[in-house]
This record gives structure tokens, sequence and C-alpha cells, in this order.
RNA sequence: GGGGCAGUAGCUCAGUGGUCAGAGCAGGGGACUCAUAAUCCCUGGGUCGUGGGUUCGAUCCCCACCUGCCCUACCA
């Protein structure tokens, strides 16, 4: 068996959960759920991130301490991905003891391997950024270029990071492991990135205290990035249960937008071989939804809540949505007409409508018995290129092939039932065949969809008779013809995905 | 200012150094009626962003430019 564990990054608390958020955590969900169905052992992790300045200002405005106002935060993003349906693993949050531990112990570690010096800085500090600024970059004499707001002059004492010391070994890194980040665009961009030169980071604060507080010197704070990648390890037991941590690492799959290519590509794969252990062995890049369409075009991504969307939709239109037109890996188009229209033509004209239509024939042909497939049926081929298919996209981290793969076996059925006219017939052999041919289809159908709509795959795997649930099924042998068994109870409900009119 | 990505049929996107550049959706025509006015069949001639160049020949190779976006920017 092997082993798949993959991540989103931790969403930072402050932001409230939108559309970006949504599209990275149902990615990472989908493969979670791909890879438990073809037997592999996963752990699926997302959370969030909750320290630095910005929180423990917003925890001030609110005359909370900064931990009870994460604690009411946090869990809009744990509740965002419950409305989608999201199964994973384990959340974490950076404020939970056993990451401020895990921080310490990581850190420490690169600190004893002599890859943390201290030096000190006076320069023009945004709090908003959290990031000093050089004065030709200001706005208006003295004002932040992003949030328009005065900047400090501030002068630190601070541990920095050699991150100049691991240039060469990124770069060779890189060249031994093609494949680490993906896709291959954004691989060469990091790699360039590498190449041009890399520069020590700083990696404490002095000027705030809301952090893992440096082990080694108590006047020192971690900056929040360097304390958010290390959940990453945290969660697999590092430092604390050796046999764990060295089951799932380095084999992890990281999924992360574009904009923070750098930390993860670079900055994290560095301060893993500072700490001592393997580098993750891969980051799955995304693009971002490109707001397109009447209704959306005034709305910005992050206004996009996620449970207005279920609320519109539903979960899984929502979901089939995010996978089917937004490739992992390029920029996609999210717009109100987009959804609709896939729902219409996708959901309710192609598989909703498949399945009221052979469910109904299967009442008045068969008295509602479903037959057994036929094994010389041209579906059968059919299906079996489509399986192939869609393990192969799935498989690299391609959902939208995998469901363009599933969708023509839909549509071709929709085709055979064309031909062979069921509803004409006499009940006998002949129509048993090809409706039998069908339902085992829409088993098949069922089985492919999991991991992008769980709860349609289970109805539909209920409503034609079959006992348990599809994600119990394992590909690619339960995807094999001829495993729907016949004499079952065949159900006709109300259509899975009632037409939209807009 | 530097680096990168993208610009292909109405829409969303595939794609290859060379016979007619493709799919889905939308649109048009036909068939059918089991089904959610669903389905099935036929129908796409689009300067492949602009201008050059390499080549016997480029949408795909190179250069410049235009447009959109991401990262980065006299050490955080």
């Amino acid at each position: 068996m092997s082993r798949f564990f993959v991540t989103t990054p931790i969403y930072y608390v402050k932001d409230a959960p939108h559309v970006g958020h949504a599209y990275t955590t149902v990615n990472a969900d989908a493969l979670a759920r791909w890879h438990r169905l073809i037997g592999d052992d996963v752990f699926f992790l997302t959370g969030t991130d909750e320290h630095g300045q910005k929180v423990a200002r917003a925890a001030e405005e609110q005359g909370l301490d900064p931990l009870a106002w994460t604690d009411q935060m946090s869990p809009r993003f744990a509740e965002a991905w419950a409305g989608l349906d999201v199964a994973n693993d384990d959340f974490i949050r950076t404020t939970e003891p056993r990451h401020r531990a895990s921080v310490e112990r990581f850190l420490s570690a690169i600190y004893d391997n002599g890859y943390i010096f201290k030096d000190s800085y006076r320069g023009l500090y945004c709090v908003g950024c959290e990031r000093y600024y050089a004065t030709d970059e200001l706005v208006d004499g003295n004002l932040c270029p992003d949030h328009r707001t005065p900047v400090e002059e501030l002068e630190e004492e601070n541990y920095f990071f050699r991150l100049s010391a691991f240039e060469d070994r990124l770069v060779e890194w890189y060249a031994a492991n093609p494949g680490i980040v993906v896709p291959e665009s954004k691989r060469n961009e990091a790699l360039s990135f590498i190449k041009g030169g890399l520069k020590d980071i700083s990696i404490t604060r002095t000027s705030i205290d809301w952090g893992v507080r440096v082990p080694w010197d108590d006047e020192h704070v971690f900056y929040v990035w360097y304390d958010a990648l290390i959940n990453y390890v945290t969660a697999i037991g590092y430092g604390e249960d050796p046999e764990r941590f060295d089951e799932w690492w380095p084999s992890v799959h990281h999924i992360i937008g574009k904009e923070i290519i750098r930390f993860h590509c670079v900055w994290w794969p560095a301060m893993c071989m500072a700490a001592g252990i393997e580098p993750p062995a891969h980051v799955q890049v995304h693009g971002w939804l490109l707001l397109g369409g009447d209704k959306m075009s005034n709305s910005s991504v992050n206004r996009i809540t996620p449970a207005s969307l279920t609320e519109e939709y539903g979960v899984d239109p929502v979901r089939y949505h995010l996978l089917r037109d937004i490739p992992l890996g390029s920029d996609g188009e999210f717009s109100a007409e987009g959804i609709s229209s896939r729902y219409n033509s996708d959901l309710a004209n192609n598989l909703g409508n498949l399945l009221s239509r052979v469910t109904t024939v299967v009442g008045s042909k068969c008295g509602g018995v479903g037959p057994v497939p036929d094994p010389s049926s041209r579906l059968a081929d059919v299906a079996g290129t489509v399986v192939a298919d869609a393990v192969a996209g799935w498989g690299a981290s391609r959902p939208d092939l995998g469901l363009e793969a599933t969708w023509r076996l839909i549509r071709e059925t929709n085709a055979e039932l064309e031909i062979a006219e069921p509803w004409k017939a006499e009940p006998g052999p002949g129509v048993d065949a090809v409706l039998g041919s069908a339902l085992e289809v829409l088993r098949i159908v069922a089985i492919l969809i999991v991991p992008a709509m769980p709860a349609t795959a289970r109805e539909m795997w209920r409503r034609i008779g079959l006992e348990g649930t599809p994600e119990e099924q394992r590909l690619p042998e339960a995807g094999s013809w001829g495993r729907y068994p016949g004499g079952l109870t065949v159900e006709k409900g109300a259509p899975l995905f009632p037409r939209r009119k807009d």
C-alpha cells in the first residue's frame, strides 16, 4: 500500500474563507478521496495560521487576547470545509501546543546546525505587511504601497536564516528531482529565482510577541511564515513520533497557489535541509480563479463565500465546477454563467437525466429489478478506456481530465440507449442486456465521481440497489466491467440535479 | 525596472514544424419521446494577440511590441 500525504496551505485566520481557499481545499480533498479509492493510505491536512502582528492587533481591537480571538476565527474555516463536504484527517492550528513545540524543535535544530545567526536591521516597517520597505517604495512619502497606511521606523536585532548557504544544494536538488514542482513552468520559475541568488532572511521579530518564542532567546518571536510552514511536519509527529514521521515524510504533496511559490519551493526546502530532514517531495502549484461573467465581474475572489455558492448551486455542483473547469496548474475562469452552464449540461442533462431514464425504463420493462450487464456490450470497451483515462488523469493530479473522461462514458451511454431504444422493445433478454449495461455504467460512474461528488455518488449507488457505498470500492478492480450483480431493486427517485432556469 | 505565465471558433479551453487547426457549451437543421422541453444525429471554415525573422514550409522555433495577470525589486 502506498501512502498519500496531501496538504493545503494553512489559511490566515484574519481572512474570511472565500472561493479561492475553497478551490485549493476542494482539490486537496478530491485528490485525497481519489487516493483512498485506489487503496492508498491517506493523510489529508489543512488548518489555520494564527500568529503575527495583524492577528494580535485585530484581537486587540476586539478587546480580546489573541488566542481567544483566533479561537473564534479558526472554526470559520473548519465550518466552511465541512460545508463543502471536505473530509480532512486533521485540522492544525499554529497556536496549538503541539505546533509550538514542533516549531521550537525544528528551529532549534537549524540553530544547532549553524544556519541561524544574529544581526540587526533598521528600517521602515509596515505593520499590515509585516515587512520593511525601502523609502522609494513608499507612496506619498511614508505610506505603505499596499495598505496606504504610514510605515513605522523600527530597529531590531533579528535572527537570520542563512538561506544563501543553500543555493547550490537547492539547484542540485531541483536537478536531481525533475518532478518535485508541478507544473513545469512553476518549477522553472522557482529554479530561476534560486539561480538569481538567495539572500539570508530575517526570521524573528522583537517588536511583537504573538508568536512562537525563540527557545534560545526569549526576547524574540519567530516570523509568522517561518512558524507556519512547519505545520506540515508538526501534524505527522516531527520530533514527537519519529516512527510516524518517517512513514509520511518526505513523500508529501503540498498543494499551493502560485503566489506562495517562493515560500514553498525555496524557503521551505532549504529550511528542511538546514534542519536535517529531507525536503518535500511534491509541490503542486495551482493558478488563480479568474472572475468572469456578468454576475461576478464586480466581485473579487475574497467576497465570494463558499456558503453563498453551495446555497445557490448545491455542494456537489460547486465542487464539480471547481474541479472540472479550473485545471490544476493554470488559471481558470470562474463565473456564475460557467457554473450554471456546467450544471445544466453535465449534471442535469447528461448525468442526472441518464440516471432518470434508466431507472424509469428498468421500472417499466424489468419490473423495477435491475438486470445483469451484457459482457459483450460496446459500452464495456468504452468503460475500459474511460477508467484507464480517469486513473491516468487523477493520478497526474488533474481532476479535470479524470472527470472529462468520466463524462465520455456518460455521453456514450446516452447515445447507446438511443440506438437500442429499450423503451420500445418487448421485455426480454435483449432489453435486459441493454439496461443491465446501462446500470453497470451508472455503477462505474458512481465510483469514478466519488472524489468530486461524494454525496451524489452515494445516492446513485443506493438508487441502483447496491449495498454499501461507492467510497468502499477499490479501483481499478471495481471499475472492471460486469460487476453489477443484477436482481437488485432499482429506485426511480426525484431528479438528481433539477435543471436550472438561468 | 527585473523574472515568469497567458492571449486559438460566440464562450470556456485542447493541440501539433507541414494532408481540411480540435473538444465541450451556446447557435442552426433533423430525429425521437424512456427521461429533468432532457437525449441522439448532422452542422464549426476561426488573420491560431500585432509586426518581423529562421525555414522549402510555422499557430506551434527566435526577436520585438501590445494586452492581462503573478512574483520581485539599491539587503528582511
